[in-house]
DNA sequence: AGCACGCCGACT
DNA sequence: GTCGGCGTGCTC
């Protein structure tokens, strides 16, 4: 057989060496390094050994054959992964402006020994598993797998949103559709934003599927996960369910991707490269031949704007699938009428009326506190200074009675006895946490059995499953807590909802805010009436008029959709428009400033006459850790020219010797 | 990212 | 005369 050249990707994350360099294979090394293998071969002057990823195999070589050096081994046990997986890596790599060796790092696992430990979790799941008979379907839900059924595997394939209000019975819909792709031997990755990635989701997966279902968790080690991948890659399971790294489970045949909550933050990545895992399920779906089906009550803008233009097809269920069960009556409370009359505690007398009456008649509560900006922190009353980190931008947060924590940082020190910049003893807890609100509630409702749900209590081990499963079961009359009790979870006893400050997350400063608070009280109030009984939601807000609030009280998406697509497009923010932030973060404050301020004018001047540029601004924490951080907004509608952008900006920065202290990233919506 | 090559200041 | 500073450029 003539000599075979090897295309490898080096593991080192820097433009200069982001290409593909050549190496002989040798002859004993010939039948077993595969696209997808990792290799270690000679690198620079010194023949360093490094360790690259091979990309493709071939007869010949674009490089002087007499440089060509050799492969030195195979890195053992390593993932062959597809070749779809280096193509996906490509594109990832071009779609978010990343190095191709970061983008294959996220694709591609690293194989690490280390298994066992999570069978148990495994078999009890399996033994409980027992195959559940199909639920009859209503028209809508009928209608919407019918459709899928005939569009499947055809050129009018589509993707698809199934925009299904809480309680709709989406998961049915989904469950039919994995069964038509299994059926015809193809493989399918259900994605679900981490949070709800729980016992209650997974059980009801295993109990239709059995064990043709792999669960990715991010709490697996790496070689749990590696594990899982393999065994998908084998074609021992079918079906892989977890968070959005599920996408790059190596499976042969790919013939539907199910992407449940879509609107969830969860879904994009924070690390390089920033990708959304909306955008990767299609462009991994267009390779395979693959079907996407997405579904939420509260579609992101982006998505639902693709459904109005007809790229998605849209299928409505709206209509609650449990039978005898209507959607919650939704109440909005003028907070700073509350203040005018007199009420200056966090329950307005509305709201406390129909806990009282709730408690009366034995029925459950759930008391939202929006956490974002709401947590306590200690601040002086003789200079008024709050209590700060020193390593961090933010106010240090009370933990119990007598410590403060940052929650950038970690840093802890205990309460102090003097102010720290006035010396004054007069120090005070301010705002209001869970715990305030736990402690105004216990006041108010002395008889009531109170449950709180947030970090402090679920740090410890299954804090999280306890205190849920302890609610459903009827062992307190209140659940109070943050974001995590509004996501999810079933509670049939509840009849009431109360968000105690639905604005607090308007004031994000971030062009989401309103989309984000709008999905939360939606989301909130779907939490109420979920059994027989009616139930009611109580948004209590000091600004009723706000779109966002009065959409979500009428559960309109449609006119929350319209308003705040009115707002993106007057401010051209996403998806009206696509937008790069350029972050940067060092120690040197200086030098950070400076830098970020040639990049500004760079950019202006080059790209300023058809490209909005906005900054540098400091970012929402301007320092953690000790570390400062600035971004640049860059807003475009054409997507191509914001990534000559990102890849000017990047070659310039790689020129710039001074940019060894500092770190940048980019990121594309 | 490393490592070598290369062209200017203070040292045995 | 040489040792060594890190600026510049290359790595199959």
């Amino acid at each position: 057989m003539a000599e075979q050249y090897a295309s490898v990707i080096i593991d080192i994350s820097h433009e200069n060496v982001d290409r593909i360099f050549q190496y002989r294979l040798p002859p004993e090394l010939l039948g077993e390094v595969r696209i997808g293998s990792q290799v270690c071969v000679p690198f620079g002057s010194g023949n360093r050994t490094r360790k690259g990823y091979v990309v493709d195999i071939g007869p010949t070589v674009d490089y002087d054959p007499e440089k060509v050096k050799t492969v030195i081994s195979l890195v053992t046990g390593s993932v062959t992964a597809d070749s779809r997986l280096l193509e996906l890596a490509w594109w990832m790599k071009e779609r978010y402006g990343s190095t191709m060796n970061q983008a294959l790092r996220t694709v591609l696992p690293v194989k690490k020994q280390v298994r066992a430990r999570n069978k148990q979790v495994v078999k009890s799941l399996v033994g409980a598993g027992t195959a559940q008979g199909r639920v009859i379907l209503n028209d809508q839900q009928r209608r919407a797998v019918d459709r899928f059924c005939q569009t499947f595997g055809t050129p009018e394939q589509k993707p698809m949103l199934l925009y299904g209000i809480t309680g709709s019975g989406k998961t049915e819909v989904y469950m039919e559709m994995i069964q038509h792709v299994l059926d015809r031997g193809r493989q399918v990755i259900v994605l679900i934003p981490e949070i709800s990635l729980t016992y209650q989701t997974v059980m009801r997966f295993y109990r239709r599927f059995g064990e043709r279902i792999s669960v990715m968790h991010s709490r697996l080690s790496a070689g749990e996960r590696w594990d899982q991948f393999e065994r998908a890659r084998r074609g021992e399971t079918q079906v892989m369910i977890g968070a959005r790294s599920a996408l790059f489970t190596p499976f042969s045949d790919l013939g539907l991707i199910v992407m449940d909550e879509e609107h969830e933050g969860a879904y994009k990545s924070e690390t390089t490269p920033r990708y959304h895992a909306r955008e990767v399920a299609e462009q991994l779906c267009r390779m395979h031949g693959a079907a996407f089906v997405m579904g939420s009550a509260t579609p992101s803008l982006e998505a639902y704007r693709l459904a109005e233009e007809g790229i998605y097809e849209r299928m409505v269920l709206d209509r609650r699938a449990g039978a005898g069960s209507a959607p919650a009556s939704v109440e909005i409370v003028d907070l700073r009428r509350e203040m005018e009359e007199g009420n200056r505690s966090m329950f307005s007398r509305r709201l406390k009326e129909l806990i009282a009456d709730r408690l009366d008649r034995g029925e459950q509560t759930v008391l939202f506190l929006n956490r974002r900006g709401y947590s306590s922190f200690v601040s002086c009353r003789s200079c008024g200074e709050a209590i700060k980190c020193p390593h961090c931008d933010v106010t240090l947060t009370l933990h119990g009675r007598d410590r403060l924590v940052c929650h950038y940082c970690g840093y802890a020190v205990p309460m102090p006895k003097h102010c720290p910049s006035c010396g004054s003893p007069y120090l005070a807890g301010f705002g209001t946490g869970t715990q305030k609100l736990e402690e105004a509630a216990k006041a108010l409702f002395p008889q009531a059995r109170i449950l709180r749900m947030d970090l402090d209590t679920t740090s410890r081990k299954g804090g999280h499953e306890a205190i849920l499963s302890a609610f459903s079961k009827g062992e307190a009359d209140i659940l109070l807590g943050t974001q995590m009790i509004v996501k999810g979870h079933d509670f049939p006893g509840v009849t009431l909802v109360g968000v105690l400050a639905a604005d607090l997350s308007l004031y994000a400063p971030d062009y989401r805010s309103a989309e984000r608070t709008f999905q939360l009280l939606v989301q909130a109030a779907g939490r109420a009436g979920r059994g027989r009984k009616p139930g009611t939601a109580v948004i209590q807000t000091y600004v009723p008029d706000h779109y966002s609030i009065q959409a979500a009280a009428r559960q309109d998406y449609e006119a929350f959709y319209r308003q705040e697509m009115g707002f993106r497009r007057l401010m051209g923010y996403p998806p009206a428009c696509h937008m790069l932030s350029i972050q940067a973060a060092g120690k040197d404050e200086e030098l950070l400033v400076h830098i970020m301020d040639a990049v500004s004018r760079a950019v202006q001047a080059r790209f300023g006459a058809e490209t909005a540029v906005i900054g540098p601004v400091p970012a929402p924490v301007y320092k953690v850790n000790d570390i400062y951080r600035k971004i640049l907004y860059l807003k475009q509608e054409n997507y191509d020219i914001l990534i000559k952008i990102q890849k000017y900006v990047q070659n310039r920065w790689d020129e710039t010797e001074s940019c060894r202290r500092l770190t940048i990233q980019y990121d594309f919506s």
